[in-house]
DNA sequence: AATAATTAGTGTCAAATTAACATTTATTTT
DNA sequence: AAAATAAATGTTAATTTGACACTAATTATT
């Protein structure tokens, strides 16, 4: 048949770009590897697709793997496929990235993996093209986030609202006027106050927020208010 | 090596979901398969990446073989990859969008195959799970649009200000305040005024206008604007 | 015990932008 | 010459933004 000749030997990869945030600063998620090729530098968690599964699934599955978490918030982005972009084989990459919190997860980290989380503002070279993947996932996720608020999944159930702050400003490395984006934020109706306070990271002490749910839901296009318009991306 | 093992026999395509507007409406262009499996039922153009180039030349191959054009605008969307997803292989399939004006092309669609246009609100069934791609393309091309200026490259050199008016209408598929549209439209310097007028679509005539490329290349984030802020998607 | 230091949270206001609506203009058809 | 049509410009009140100042709660320092 000739639409089907097997004219391409191709391998098909997922490569997972997880992105955590400690409540300070944005992190990136990347293990050592322990084969070769490239053995011992630091890479993204990846893993080849199986023949009976979606490449979806196969995501899961590494990250499963790597952190032991399940019903984690990812998200298709691009995919590497230059013929060189590993030495040896035809390898072609689907990229995934996903959002969790690191504080709650720090303890599960896989043993079979040394694992580390990095400051997305400085962390080490990394094999073959993967630094143009986080690159590349990092755009998308700016984008994102400037029209659906999916960076509250990388917070805890309970945050505070300076939290968020640093959050929205270690995503797109601004600083912008905590009066103002507070007041915005709270317009929104996306979060609801709690009794209680966050008192480790202040002496006065910021009131603990939790999503409003129903809002996260239908929120969409009109979070992207969040971001001032003059906004400089490039 | 335990590492590469050939566990996977993953047959890698591209298809394209090729966007034109022809002044009044989006539409897509689809071909009929001459070929089986599902010979006869429209389809998204597609075609097999090679083992010696990237997915990227693979969708400009594929989209120059159907319509002759090079240099078209074109962005990866996402992957789908179910295992069932095509009957007789299991074929992972990466989508390309393409931009394209649909009057300046039609005379130079391939004989190879049969083409046509088809208004994106009501396109015959696709094989496969070629709808699918469709809606997928189309949400992330609502998703670029609200954030880059991109739908230009639907236009041709020449626009009026009522045709770009009907492209975002039916990108997002609402109908908007057409005074208000042209005033923030103008007010962005994206476009460069004419002295000639299009007499083909009304009795007065509306001014010829020229994208002003030195803005269209810093423009992003703040063209969001474009957009109602009660932008109603799901 | 008083005071300084620190960060959270609220308040103010002028300027810019939006949304909703009205009018004028250029041209063709009747 | 008048009517019809669609383009283009104008008006205005309400909302949102951006820039800034102040108050509040708590801990550390003297």
């Amino acid at each position: 048949m000739e639409y089907y000749r097997e004219d391409s030997a191709i391998l098909l990869a997922v490569d997972c770009i997880i992105f955590g945030f400690n409540g300070e600063s944005l992190q990136v998620l990347l293990i050592k590897r322990d084969f070769e090729p490239e053995r011992n530098k630091w890479s993204l968690m990846g893993g080849f697709v199986q023949a009976d599964e979606s490449p979806e699934l196969a995501a899961s599955r590494v990250l499963k793997k790597l952190t032991g978490l399940e019903n984690v918030y990812m998200e298709q982005c691009s995919v590497f496929g230059d013929p060189k972009r590993e030495p040896n084989n035809r390898v072609v990459s689907i990229c995934y990235f996903a959002l969790i919190d690191t504080q709650k997860y720090t303890h599960i980290l896989s043993e079979e993996y040394e694992a580390k989380w990095f400051p997305l503002q400085d962390y080490p070279t990394l094999i073959f093209d993967h630094d143009q993947m986080i690159s590349s996932a990092q755009h998308r996720l700016r984008m994102k986030a400037a029209l659906y608020p999916i960076l509250f999944e990388l917070l805890p159930e309970k945050f505070t609202i300076p939290q968020i702050a640093a959050l929205y400003e270690g995503v797109y490395n601004i600083e912008f006027d905590k009066r103002n984006f507070s007041r915005k934020l709270l317009a929104s109706d996306l979060i609801i106050k709690l009794d209680e306070k966050d008192k480790e990271n202040s002496k006065k002490g910021a009131f603990y927020f939790k999503l409003n749910t129903a809002i996260y839901k239908e929120k969409i296009m009109s979070f992207l208010r969040y971001l001032p318009s003059w906004f400089p991306e490039n």
